[in-house]
DNA sequence: TACAAAAATTAGTCATACCTAATAATGTTT
DNA sequence: AAACATTATTAGGTATGACTAATTTTTGTA
């Protein structure tokens, strides 16, 4: 990733970030009002932002068009998401943060600036390929691996996969995972959908049978 | 130290480290033109904000009588400046930085918070008792060593010294100890002070004599 | 003690990044 | 195509933490 020397407010890489995640979800145009629901802050918040982020060249955007990153936009935004998860990565590791705790401090230190900081990190972790939620870290010349998740809800029956992350981030859902022995990289046998509530039979690591409710299945991210 | 869970923003934080480094060294009251001088800003800034400090109760403060932390307040700068130190020795030892990178990523990194992150970096780095610059680390209950540095220009001729941290950390003196091949505990042994001009002849690790100026004296923190 | 210099404080602005309320533009129904 | 609903934009404000330019207040010296 080249030294982008010119410095972001720390708004401005969170607008850039969430404008880039919104991109990749949703393929339809981003909206003030879905940036504002990401950012939590109000539509009007994001307009005045948005004319800022066009005036430095970040965005292109015209009124009513829907807003898109540009080259220089969408690499600020690739090392500020490369950033997190390499933090994420070390607060696990390194310093023994759980799963479900590693996120809002990466919040903060993906904000750190300095030219070195990514990749001097990256290879004191051993170039890690992916973040403890089970995301791609970009690499130092900002490509993202594209791994093709879904969720657990639409495996076929008799089917495989294996766990790669998790939709849903909040620590009653990890804790519930921990809990099922489920962790990233984690083996899982779809055995069977029961049609009457859409739950769904599994076996956990070859072991016993283990019945989970549709929520549960929506918010596992698995590689079949 | 506390979970002082109430947070600061970054400002006041930066506030609350000068004033306690300026209570260590001058011994004398702190003024708002100190402050301001360290802070590189203003003194009628200073005021606005000692003012906020007065209300929060992280400072006590009456009408140009000088500032004095409180308690709480103290208790914050000294963690911050854990924190900082901390950093410096993890940027230092894991991520290879030098002597001379570390402390302006430190000052962003300081900031980062989390109820656990100091005492966790702590055990992670193992427990250092000094940051690279030969600053004392404070403990995790706030109690911070008080070693009792001189500057080189006050050794006595004759007596031998070791160097335990630099007072301009500028990076063009850091590089210049680099070149003498003058680091943390490198042994200096003071020869002879020339009266003209107030150079002083050492000898660097029993080594050929070399002769610095007043200046560079100045800064070089020792411990006899 | 008086008076000048220095230091501290107040008054009045400014930029950033938010907000609410009002208005305008766009989209969806009938 | 008109009416209504939704979404976006503008207008006008607020809090924070800076600044500059007065105006005290304090201090040091004559
Ligand atoms: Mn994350
Ligand atoms: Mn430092
Ligand atoms: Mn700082
Ligand atoms: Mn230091």
């Amino acid at each position: 990733m080249s030294t982008t020397s010119h410095i972001q407010t720390l708004s401005e890489e969170n607008y850039l970030k969430v404008i880039y995640h919104l991109g990749k979800e949703t393929k339809v145009k981003i909206s003030p009002t879905a940036i504002a629901e990401a950012l939590n802050n109000n539509p009007a918040s994001v307009v005045d932002m948005l004319k800022k982020l066009v005036d430095k060249k970040l965005i292109q955007y015209e009124k009513s068009k829907g807003v898109r990153l540009t080259e220089k936009g969408k690499k600020i935004a690739l090392l500020i998401i490369r950033k997190h998860r390499l933090w994420e990565v070390f607060l696990l590791e390194k310093l023994e943060y759980s799963w479900d705790e590693v996120h809002d401090i990466a919040e903060q230190l993906e904000h750190i600036h300095n030219p070195l900081l990514a990749d001097k990190l990256d290879k004191f972790l051993g170039f890690p390929q992916y973040d403890p939620h089970g995301d791609p870290i970009p690499s130092a010349s900002g490509e993202m691996a594209d791994i093709y998740k879904t969720i657990l809800s639409e495996v076929a029956e008799g089917k495989a996969c294996q766990v790669v992350g998790v939709k849903d981030t909040s620590t009653s859902f990890l804790q519930y995972l921990k809990k099922l022995d489920i962790g990233i990289g984690t083996k899982v046998l779809l055995i069977e959908k029961i049609p009457f509530d859409n739950s769904i039979v599994i076996s956990i690591k070859s072991g016993p049978n283990t019945t989970v409710s549709k929520i549960f299945a929506d918010n596992l991210l698995v590689h079949e």
